[in-house]
DNA sequence: ATGTCGAAATCGTTTCGA
């Protein structure tokens, strides 16, 4: 099973991007944020007529999550309010687009778009924040059911030296600050793992180049889209890798997508290979 | 390097967010 996801930045403005990039590829799923649009004017024809479904949970200019998919969407849960029901900042977190879930090929999968905090003294950073801590209540609630999960998207935050291009400059500040880092290592908990780092340990991988300042140019990186699986997703799994090559064409989203294969569900040995096992 | 994008309103130039 491929499931990628992708932070395009507007799906009205990368619709030709997105529509290439999946005859490219075929994934399986493909999770998407910042489509930057209300739900009544997703273009969803396209990926239909290709053969997928889609769900969707947007707004007008910002945020907004989608699910592309070719298998059944089913027990769709839109925003923090699909797993809390009374919790103390689902008020707070409503108005923003930024988390859509469903079932898919018995996977639970958390599309997510986490908030960007701006700057360090910013109210848009404690947002940031208390905005994690709700997710790993979400989070919480969800485990009760036991499903296999998969949490994927844009985390604006890098979560080490080597997920930055100047990690000595860098460290400390929006999107590499100790709080926000240990925000999403709460979050985490021992349930999760970034697939990336199970099959690249280098640095100079990153998902996304600002638009500002040549960052593209200069190879100035961050890998901020992430995806973590549960463990019995994680023994599956067979690759993970950025399509860099997406931030270099035409009008780019200033992300590049990720993409991980699982054989799932898992192929089971059959009887001819126990009867070899004769110890 | 507040140097570029995308979207919307204040409408074709400015603002906000990233």
């Amino acid at each position: 099973m491929l499931i990628a996801t992708w932070n395009v930045n507007s799906i009205r403005t990368r619709l030709d991007h997105v529509e290439r990039w999946l005859d490219e590829f075929s994934p399986d799923l493909l999770c998407l944020q910042e489509t930057k649009v209300d739900d009544q004017f997703f273009p969803k024809k396209p990926f239909e007529s290709k053969g997928y479904k889609v769900s969707f949970y947007g707004q007008k200019s910002y945020n907004g999550v989608a699910l592309i998919s070719r298998h059944d969407i089913q027990d769709v849960r839109f925003g923090f309010s699909g797993e809390l029901k009374n919790d103390k900042d689902i008020e707070r977190f409503n108005d923003q687009k930024r988390v859509i879930s469903a079932l898919i090929n018995e996977i639970r999968v958390v599309n997510l778009y986490v908030p960007n905090g701006s700057a360090l003294n910013s109210e848009k950073y404690s947002y940031k924040i208390e905005w994690l801590k709700c997710l790993k209540r979400y989070l919480k609630q969800q485990a009760l059911r036991d499903e296999p999960l998969c949490i994927l998207g844009d985390f604006n935050i890098a979560l080490e030296a080597r997920d930055i291009h100047n990690p000595e400059r860098l460290t400390g500040g929006i999107m590499a600050s100790e709080a926000e880092r240990q925000a999403l290592k709460d979050v985490l908990g021992e349930r999760l793992k970034d697939i990336f780092r199970v099959f690249e340990q280098e640095k100079n991988h990153w998902s996304w180049w600002d638009y500002r300042s040549g960052a593209w140019a200069r190879d100035s990186g961050w890998r901020i889209d992430h995806i973590y699986l549960c463990e019995e997703l994680i023994k599956n799994a067979k690759s993970c890798v950025i399509d860099k090559k997406e931030r270099a064409m035409e009008k780019p989203s200033d992300h590049a997508p990720v993409l991980v294969d699982i054989n799932w569900p898992p192929e089971e040995l059959d009887d001819s290979s126990t009867e070899f096992n004769y110890n």
